[in-house]
DNA sequence: GCATCATATTGTGTTTTCTGGATATGAGGA
DNA sequence: TCCTCATATCCAGAAAACACAATATGATGC
């Protein structure tokens, strides 16, 4: 009862809170490549009303997934990678603490991805 | 509207789904160090109904987080360190061709997680 | 076969999430 | 000011997840 607490960084808890809807995991493969989209944009490619859309695109922007850049009228959403790297690296270092860290793991896997994340 | 499922793998989905709910991220708290533990040494320590852990433990022995062994009566469930590293390695994978990853990510975040995942 | 132990499954009620329609906010243009 | 556009928020109902009690399964020991 004293060190149970292996808990995750809230950016980790955010990212799995996020990504744990499949429609949202769908969103997430319309910014393929870098683009901007509007909240309408994405509804009418997901087939989603524009309210559910909003609410959707807001919990990927309050899971760090999405940032939003508003030019006027319209709200541009845009994949933040950095803060992507940041709580899947977050997420692997706590599950490395968590886990038993020395089975047999590559290498490349501990060392390689734990050093992207610069910020 | 062809290449829009950049869709994650089923590791990473079964991966996601099974680490969304904080109660199980809270479970897995309790395997750490490697440790096995019961279905009702899990529940006790969860303060959690039998049924209700033997159902957590399934979807995280399902989403690739936990395996279980079993010895004769009991079941021993463990982190599959393994598993996870290759979900985390696998959503990254998927995120990094999702998202921008020109924008000035360190490289190291680029070369040397991609190359973690082997299978 | 019967009782027991540990786990899995079923059933039910509760809570949360998801979705769409309607409405509100905020800014630009006539 | 009034209207329009794009987004956010509010408000239902529908669907899914969660938790518990009860029961079923599977294997051991008598």
């Amino acid at each position: 009862m004293t060190m149970d607490g292996i808990e995750l960084s809230s950016a980790a808890r955010g990212f799995l809170k996020a990504m744990a809807s499949e429609t949202r995991q769908q969103i997430m493969g319309l910014f393929a490549g870098g683009v901007e989209l509007t909240v309408n944009e994405v509804a009418e490619r997901m087939s989603l009303a524009q309210s559910a859309t909003s609410t959707h695109l807001a919990t990927l922007r309050d899971g760090g997934v999405l940032v939003s850049r508003r030019e006027w009228k319209t709200v541009y959403y845009r994949a933040d990678s950095a803060r992507i790297s940041k709580a899947l690296a977050d997420l692997q270092a706590t599950l490395n603490a968590c886990c038993p860290p020395d089975d047999l793991v590559t290498p490349t896997a501990r060392t390689g991805c734990r050093g992207g994340e610069g910020r």
